[in-house]
DNA sequence: TTGATAAATGAATGAGTATTCATTCAAATT
DNA sequence: AATTTGAATGAATACTCATTCATTTATCAA
């Protein structure tokens, strides 16, 4: 009875199937110990892997971090792209699929969030990230900011306009995480949507009404 | 009465006066270098000041770190507190002035976002960072709904509750916030306030006109 | 001046960590 | 089977950095 079923996983696997592994493995830690605190030793070991498995499949720590910052933006924007494909043509039913889509708990959570955070928290210092950020960024601007001119002109809103309007429901998302982050007892997201809702009904009162 | 003569200034100081320079040595190299790359080494030597210097006015870089997150809040809430003195008793002023305040350059400057964020990136494997952000943001809320509060009942809203509309508003600053440190070039500050004012002229139209 | 006290130094220590690489192992190929 | 290939290992290396502390320097009281 030499092994049984926990006998040791020894296995190799394709280049990417590995790859990924050690990137979900580094979320979890950067999650968990923080950016800071998180060592290639500790990803092998989430990973259940051994200690040179890293720099074998990405050279350096700092590729790691960078392609985990990659496939992290990367999910973001597959989902915000489903969100839209799903949300129908008309621009309002769109344009408020995205804002709930942005509060949903498979996006905001604090495991996710603290991944976020972590990344931006070192863009000053790393032009790398703060460009993989701006890039991802600039064009969920221009998606929102196209939904929102659509509205102005369907709803011949004269108060507003679509650049303003929708700098603020984008920051007013990024805003949310934070507190979904630091206060997360008193956090709901339904208070949340609220503050997006106020938003909504009040400038583009013709297309969503307040029930 | 500036130390920055060429001669060797050692000097002794007061252990207050230490401790605010070893702060700001801190704050600085938080900015150029991030958190995960500043060592006791670089802020010993952004303050002009030998090795072991930190251990011997904070006992341990956590302390210090913890330090300057207090600090950097301190100056915050003191910058809060005085606009809203300085606004006069009228809330809708009171509050326009606390939005400014948030987007002036004094507050407003990636130097300074670079920090808060650094923090922030930080505030889910550091449990004394959530708690000292959590509890200073709870102040800024309280004020900022009970603003939005007197609002409502001054104008008789029906269309908002106030702890959504605060919620909105301190959101959408920290959000823009994270605009301006992202995205420097194409950021201006004017953009971000127009982002407000939309809100506020939209929410409250008879407190705020847009002209 | 002198001695006492506190502030500051900076070399030494030791814990920790990214990276390397000789070796081991599993699977595919012959 | 035997051989080849490349994935994976994990001990060793080289280095960084927080912390300590014996020593030096400044300040002040007597």
């Amino acid at each position: 009875m030499a092994t049984t079923a926990t006998a040791k996983p020894r296995r190799t696997a394709s280049r990417e199937a590995r790859r990924r592994q050690l990137i979900d493995a580094t979320m979890k830690c950067i999650a968990r110990k923080g950016m800071g605190s998180t060592t290639l030793g500790d990803v092998a070991k989430e990973a259940g892997l051994s200690q040179g498995i890293v720099n074998l499949h990405f050279e350096s720590k700092d590729n790691l971090l960078t392609e985990t910052l990659r496939t992290l933006a990367g999910e973001y924007r597959e989902n915000f792209n489903k969100t839209l494909e799903k949300s129908g043509p008309r621009p309002a039913d769109s344009l408020l699929a995205l804002m709930e889509s942005d509060l949903r708990p498979s996006i905001c959570d604090r495991q996710k969030l603290a991944i976020w955070f972590a990344f931006w928290g070192e863009v000053k210092s790393r032009p790398t990230y703060r460009r993989i950020c701006d890039e991802y960024d600039n064009y969920y601007d221009s998606v929102v900011e196209r939904l929102c001119a659509d509205l102005i002109e369907d709803g011949e809103y004269e108060n507003i306009d679509a650049a303003a309007a929708a700098e603020a429901l984008t920051s007013m998302t990024n805003g949310l995480w934070l507190s979904c982050l630091i206060s997360p007892q008193g956090w709901d997201r339904h208070k949340a949507m609220n503050a997006v809702m106020s938003y909504l009904t009040n400038v583009f009162p013709k297309h969503y009404s307040n029930g």
